[in-house]
RNA sequence: GGUGAUGUAGCUCAGACGGUUAGAGCGGUGGAUUCAUAACCCACAGGUCGGCGGUUCGAUUCCGCCCAUCACCA
């Protein structure tokens, strides 16, 4: 039974180039759409650039060109680099385009007219010489937690507190360096609060089918938590679409680039269906029998899993039959970086690496699950190297020869003894269902199970010795053949991960292109196959190295204020790490507004409810301070009362959940271990300042 | 800080609904082989299954806490 499939994978932003990180994505929902082709099934893969937002227009402007000849320029990088990796979109659009501004009015009238839609007044930062409204992503200021300074509107980038913009202390405009002010405008809810949305969203989630049950887990918090009203809504300037008012007229509001960028999927659809004469209401009517999923990564899951399925149910479409939910990719165990050389764009590996050695090292990682997925560079190599050219090529390699040098190039009939476990492997359909699951790790485990049975047969039949003996040419002449029907098999499992070696196998069996459909038979006897010609190279440690190097070099410093990867208020990029950890250096001025000083620990308690602190009050000589201090794991209370010890004496109180601290006391860590208390040599007197 | 997820051999990962000697591939060592761009085949060595506590006759598997890593907090 055929299958109508619609796939997406998210979009990437048009603000920066596709590197080894979005192609997790890509890769893996490619294999999928693939998958299913071969086996049948109507599937159509639809992406586009997501291409609207505050920072696209402000780099546009700041390139000197428009946001459209801007998005354009992006378009086409990113197309270059999804076809370099053999991602087979059938449709890559724009989110700037009729038929998502057409999706986008149709939604948010349809909600309007449900009553889900409220305007309401709210005050944000506004930057006075740009006469904008400010992203938090653009407002930035001293962490109030950490007092990092230049830290981003929404959390710390030292600390990794999480706040509002206006908790920022001496806050400044990243777009013109001028002090913000508050001002109050009219903006756009989606009123995700409505019962109907949360009581919608409660069953939808709650059907394993439509997310993981780690994804549920996630959701089910925010749920739990309650839903808030969400702002669609952008003030002018903007790049986007106009909202329109009901008699058609300019409201000065744009839609927020998040609401446009899920409908980005309908509006490439309909670009398909106007080119493919589809009909588009087929796969997005509510009671659709197509069969429509999003492969996303897990930063962007509520956006696809909480306010695009209620938009949907409520604006009278279909809702997603899954969301598929992955990790994000570090590189040898850590986040990509661009000073280890391991932020490496999709352009970058290309220029060195072949692309299907890593969709095959993804797809040997991925498991239908939301864990990270390490890319290993030594594994890397070692893996492709042996599995792929050591393993699977290497059959065809070490058999084909005789096959063109003593049978003219025709096989025999291969031997059912040896192919019995392919067959059955075949018959079995486990191979398949991994596919199907997104588990493409156990597939290839499977597979390369079976590449070592092939190995195995040959090694045990020794060809190269039937070849030197009088009368056993038809035994050689079995043994080549059956090797290459184990050899077509194997191609045909890898054929969604390795789609370009695999036409190359196709050519050199001289078949028709591979499906999953046919019964499985063995390669006939008398049929031709053409001259063996190497089908992969290893990979070489020294490219590898090439590329991080260049990575390396292409450092280059990055003025943009905001790095974003699927919209603007997300900030997973790696930052371009400072020439040196000691910059910037502060002056003797700077460390002399740290009023450090002496103190006896008077006393030290437990805190009930609280895991870390330690409540501690301190002797200034003359003055007692109560501080929360978070040593609790290094230290037991009745140790610490009497010593002496450095604190902060000028840092502003802060109040916390257990009552006012006022100070802190210095302690050192990192991973070898910590905290450590500092301790001042005997002499020192309770007060005393450090200078 | 809260929440979700992850932590198993040198590396990358399976697995165990609690139960005899915890698995694979790579890497290492030894052997065999020479058809294959030194690939392939056989064998061996390697793990207190992140740490501490609890439940249990029995825990790596269940529970709690801690540590580390990743993500999210509209």
């Amino acid at each position: 039974m055929s299958r109508k499939i619609l796939v997406t994978s998210a979009l990437p932003y048009a603000n920066g180039s596709i590197h080894l990180g979005h192609l997790v994505e890509y890769i893996q929902t490619d294999i999928w759409a693939r998958f299913q082709k071969m086996r049948g099934h109507s599937c159509v893969y639809c992406c586009a650039d997501d291409t609207h937002g505050t920072p696209i227009m402000l780099r546009a402007e700041k390139e000197g060109i428009t946001p459209e000849q801007l998005i354009d320029r992006v378009w086409h990088e990113h197309k270059r680099d999804f076809d370099g990796f053999h991602v087979d979109f059938d449709n890559y659009y724009s989110t700037h385009s009729k038929e998502t501004r057409h999706y986008a009015d149709t939604i948010y009238t349809r909600l309007k007219e449900a009553g889900l839609i409220e305007i309401r007044s709210i005050e944000q930062y506004y930057d006075p010489v740009k006469e904008m409204f400010l992203p938090d992503r653009f407002i930035k200021g001293e962490c109030p937690k950490c007092h990092a300074k230049d830290q981003y509107g929404d959390n710390c980038e030292a600390c990794g507190a999480a706040y509002q913009p206006t908790d920022l202390i001496e806050p400044y405009s990243a777009v013109s360096g001028a002090k913000p002010v508050r001002k109050s405008s009219d903006h756009h809810f989606f009123k995700l609060s409505d019962p109907r949305c949360a009581d919608f969203l409660k069953a939808w989630i709650a059907d394993p089918k439509h997310v993981q049950t780690e994804a549920a887990n996630k959701l089910g918090e925010w749920l739990q938590a309650g839903l808030s009203d969400w702002d669609i809504s952008r003030d002018a300037p903007y790049f986007g679409f106009e909202i329109p008012d009901e008699f058609g007229k300019s409201t000065g509001k744009y839609y927020y680039v998040w609401l446009d960028a899920p409908i980005g999927y309908m509006g490439s659809f309909q670009n398909y269906c106007d080119k493919n004469g589809l009909d588009f209401d087929e796969y997005w009517k509510p009671d659709s029998e197509a069969e429509l999923y999003h492969f996303i990564g897990k930063d962007i899951l509520y956006f696809h899993a909480l306010f695009w399925p209620a938009e949907l149910a409520h604006a009278g479409f279909r809702t997603p039959t899954g969301v598929f939910c992955h990790g994000f990719l570090t590189v040898n165990g850590t986040k990509m970086s661009k000073s280890r050389g391991t932020f490496i764009t999709a352009e970058s590996y290309l220029n060195h690496l072949n692309p299907e050695w890593l969709r095959y090292y993804y797809a040997a990682k991925l498991n239908g699950s939301m864990e990270d997925i390490d890319l290993n560079l030594e594994d890397f190599a070692a893996r492709v190297n042996s599995d792929l050219v050591g393993k699977y090529v290497n059959i065809a390699s070490r058999c084909a020869g005789f096959i063109s040098k003593r049978f003219e190039g025709k096989l025999g009939a291969s031997d059912t003894g040896a192919t019995a476990e392919f067959f059955a492997a075949f018959a079995k359909g486990e191979i398949a269902q991994s596919y199907e699951d997104r588990d493409y790790g156990r597939a290839l485990r499977e597979i390369m199970r079976l590449a070592d049975v092939a190995n195995q047969y040959i090694a045990e039949k020794q060809p190269w010795t039937m070849a030197k003996q009088e009368g056993r040419e038809a035994e050689l002449h079995e043994v080549c053949s059956t090797a290459m029907t184990l050899f077509r098999d194997l191609t045909l499992y890898l054929k969604p991960v390795l789609p370009k070696l695999a036409e190359q196998v196709e050519a050199f069996l001289n078949i028709p292109p591979l499906t999953w459909t046919d019964t499985w038979t063995p390669l006939p006897a008398g049929h031709a196959i053409k001259e063996y010609q190497h089908l992969m190279t290893r990979i070489d440690p020294k490219k590898i190295d090439t590329m991080v190097e260049e990575n390396k070099q292409s450092l280059a410093p990055t003025p943009d204020p905001a790095p974003v990867k699927h919209a603007e208020h997300q900030q997973n990029e790696a930052k371009a790490a400072a020439a040196s950890p000691w910059e910037p250096f502060i002056n003797i001025d700077d460390f002399t507004k740290v009023d450090l000083r002496i103190v006896r620990i008077a006393n030290a308690e437990h805190v009930e409810g609280a895991d870390k602190l330690l409540k501690l009050t301190l002797d200034l000589g003359g003055e007692t301070r109560t501080v929360f201090a978070g040593i609790k794991a290094a230290y037991a209370p009745e140790t610490l009362v009497g010593r002496l010890t450095v604190m902060v004496a000028n840092l502003a109180p802060r109040k916390m959940k257990f009552g006012m601290s006022e100070g802190m006391v210095l302690a050192a860590s990192d991973e070898r271990g910590g905290p450590f208390l500092l301790s001042p040599d005997s002499g020192a007197q309770p007060g005393m300042r450090i200078k």
